[in-house]
DNA sequence: GCAATTGGTTGCGCATCACGCAACGGTGGG
DNA sequence: CCCACCGTTGCGTGATGCGCAACCAATTGC
């Protein structure tokens, strides 16, 4: 009799087997790889166990394995289910040209954000021409109060709304707005000018601007930002390119039906 | 006794329920979205069955339904497990196994580009079996009009991002393409036979063709090229050798997510 | 406006199937 | 050269996942 049983996600998981494979899943895109008695150890589950669930998974391409008996690693039919998921948001499908094309012309990555709760959900990122891919947010949850992304999703709440959406307002660096009252400031500003900007709010050396994407009733349903290393996102640099993102994030807006003449 | 069995990635699936829910994704990715009663039928299984597989995919956000009492379909968890893949992917290491074959395979020299602003930067190359050895090209810039690569990299660009990354076309031989209207025209033809052919045009003497490598999304993200000495590269041995081409490199695309696979 | 059909959800009990066990083969380190 | 570790595989058992049937909600047709 396992002791362990319905943690985190397995809450209501019905069938036991999947949602150990899953967990593994899970696990794997925390440590980036890890060997069968490694999983079996973390499950609480016997090495056997964790190796048929690794072979299904595997069959599937969900994961895949160093060498012929290494170690084991996410795997590629992630990516097609990924883009199956997005292809099915149509605000993704619309907005990705216009941020291949931010990408290109501010030379920093794009990001596109909807509120999931209380948080931040990256969905969609197009890499800048910098060389190096900084950090994949996709799938990522972040704190609203933290990033240019979140403020702007929650500059248009109602008071209630904003109290439900941003419950504690958690410390992340030194520059973390950590005060309601000047949250509440800094999203009137928001509303003001159209834009967010976030430098060194939700890690030490990284620096965002985000604007607002609106439906056909003039909701903001998601926000798209641009974000760097702080040495390079200077004032200067961000007063050329905050003016190119809201102009993308209005386009975007205007594809999904924003602002037409009826 | 469940007469449909070790179908397609079943085979070699040891544990059956985990197998069916991954199939499950695998349908959803397919189609969209679906009901519990159409994906049990599809399944082989009791209704019931299928609507535990759902609910465990669910608890770990692989899937959602659309109200409180509608169809699934595909959920956010996918793109937090693709960020972790991307993370750990590397174009070079992908490609690397299938140009070697392909270099073999020609004996032609292989080689792997992204575009870098206005250039085409060669990543890596495998040397080809003939003796007749061409310079290393990797981490090189070349203009994008004047390779095979170059073109492939530009082929499916919009209109306004054509406009940026080509601002002018040097001649480099008196093969080069150095018209507006003739590169846009070549440009459609290598959208519709999905390879490119250079002769010539940046060195005398030198022939290339190059083929689209595609990431989840189905961007072209990076060009493989197989080149050598044009009297060797005739007509004919292009015939035999790009199908070669465009196959490895199809195959590199499937290695990073690409879909359409069987 | 009601009946009928469709489609998602849930308790139950049996048999299957997934699990733990133990043994195997390969690899790397002492 | 042996030992320890790790991924892999056949086997027997009982926990568990399955089919059944009934339930409920929503939509359709009359």
């Amino acid at each position: 009799m396992p002791a362990v049983s319905d943690t985190e996600a397995g809450a209501g998981a019905s069938v036991q087997s999947v949602d150990r494979a899953l967990t593994i899943l899970e696990m794997l895109a925390r440590e980036g790889e890890a060997g069968v008695t490694e999983i079996a150890a973390e499950l609480g589950v016997h090495k056997s166990t964790a190796f048929r669930l690794l072979a299904t998974l595997e069959a599937h391409r969900l994961v895949e394995q160093d060498g012929d008996r290494g170690r084991y690693r996410l795997g590629v039919g992630n990516l097609r289910l990924a883009g199956a998921t997005t292809a099915r948001l149509d605000l993704v499908t619309e907005a990705r040209p216009v941020c291949r094309q931010l990408a290109t012309d501010t030379g920093e990555t794009v990001n596109i954000t909807v509120r999931s709760e209380t948080s931040a959900l990256y969905l969609d990122q197009v890499a800048g021409s910098s060389a190096l891919q900084s950090h994949n947010w996709v799938g990522q949850h972040i704190p609203l109060h933290a990033t240019s992304n979140g403020k702007v999703l929650i500059s248009e709440l109602t008071e209630a709304e904003l109290k439900r959406a941003v419950r504690e307002l958690p410390r992340l660096t030194d520059r973390t707005v950590t005060r309601r009252a000047e949250l509440k400031s800094q999203l009137d500003h928001i509303r003001e000018v159209g834009y967010a900007v976030a430098v060194d709010e939700l890690e030490v050396g990284l620096t965002a601007a985000a604007a607002p994407i609106r439906n056909a009733h003039g909701d903001i349903v998601a926000s798209m930002s641009i974000s760097g290393p702080t040495f390079r996102l200077t004032h200067e640099r961000l007063e050329r390119d905050v003016p190119l993102l809201t102009a993308a994030a209005t386009e975007v807006s205007h594809r999904l039906g924003w602002g037409q003449r009826v």
